[in-house]
DNA sequence: TAAAAACCCATGATATCCCATGGCAGCCCA
DNA sequence: TGGGCTGCCATGGGATATCATGGGTTTTTA
């Protein structure tokens, strides 16, 4: 599966369906009509929603299952919290999603819907909070951050 | 992979569709059908485009996956920061690419762009701020270092 | 049976595809 | 060595497909 990148904002029309950007929706791939699942981002104190292919999720559980000592006991009550919060979303015929009133109020979405690709998941966001958030991210990337080789440098050569 | 080297100034069309240089193309090499990201560079003030292949933001997100406790809080906020701003682009039959609006917005663009290689990488200029950009640099050069050490490394890049 | 969800079709905007052209560089051959 | 031939490359533009969006209709479900 391919990775989700690049922002879109898309109108979140009155019954609540919204397109997916279609790039990531071929990102998705094969996994497409599994579907995602969409739950409040714990990470950004549901400021957000975050959006996971299926199959992450179905990841996470064998992960559990397998390697339960692995995971702190902070990890596993995110993952309980991540199973009983998710929807599961399917599209229509044209890519779109129905988003649950739950998660529309929770990141605080009306008209628009603010797609932000994230690698391996992507978040939704409302554009009054996204704005403010991203600027604030900027500033905590210092100036040497950005200069050259700016990552761990084996890994990102090709 | 190759690497990409030289500059060259292509004309951006009433579409907004630019040639990618030959030469970059052919030194992506197998990557080119997988196509390229660019974004606003961060190491310059989003003065210019970056682009890099898409393999090696791929990369990126491997050693994210396998490493993350090797990235400071900074380089994963740039990383995020990336995964947003970055737009995958695809070549048309004729090796050109559609730079969507932000991009030309951010990097000044209008008539023309200005392909500069810079390895693993390249970026792309308007004209205009990339004249001054390039004598400021040389002029910096001419005070300071003239020559290169070329360090044997353990790496095999390629 | 009323509200919500899923399905279906229509539309304008935009991106993609496809073909055509002109210029330049390299090559061949006389 | 010069002149033309050939092919690649950058560029332009029309045709076609895709995408986001709106709204009606049917089906589900509570």
């Amino acid at each position: 599966m391919a990775l989700f990148i690049s922002e879109q904002t898309n109108k979140v029309d009155r019954k609540g369906r919204v397109s997916v950007p279609a790039q990531f929706r071929s990102a998705l791939g094969e996994a497409l009509p599994l579907g995602i699942v969409a739950f409040p981002s714990f990470s950004l104190q549901k400021q957000a929603i975050d959006v996971w292919p299926l199959s992450r999720l179905e990841q996470l559980q064998n992960s559990l299952d397998a390697n339960s000592d692995r995971f702190t006991a902070g990890q596993k009550n995110l993952a309980q919290l991540i199973f009983a919060d998710a929807r599961q979303l399917s599209f229509d015929d044209n890519g779109r999603v129905l988003l649950p009133l739950l998660l529309l109020e929770s990141a605080g979405i009306e008209e628009k819907a603010v797609f932000v690709g994230q690698g391996r998941t992507f978040q939704i966001w409302s554009p009054d909070r996204y704005i403010p958030y991203k600027a604030g991210i900027e500033s905590q990337v210092s100036d040497g951050e950005k200069s050259l080789s700016v990552f761990p440098s084996a890994e990102v050569h090709g």
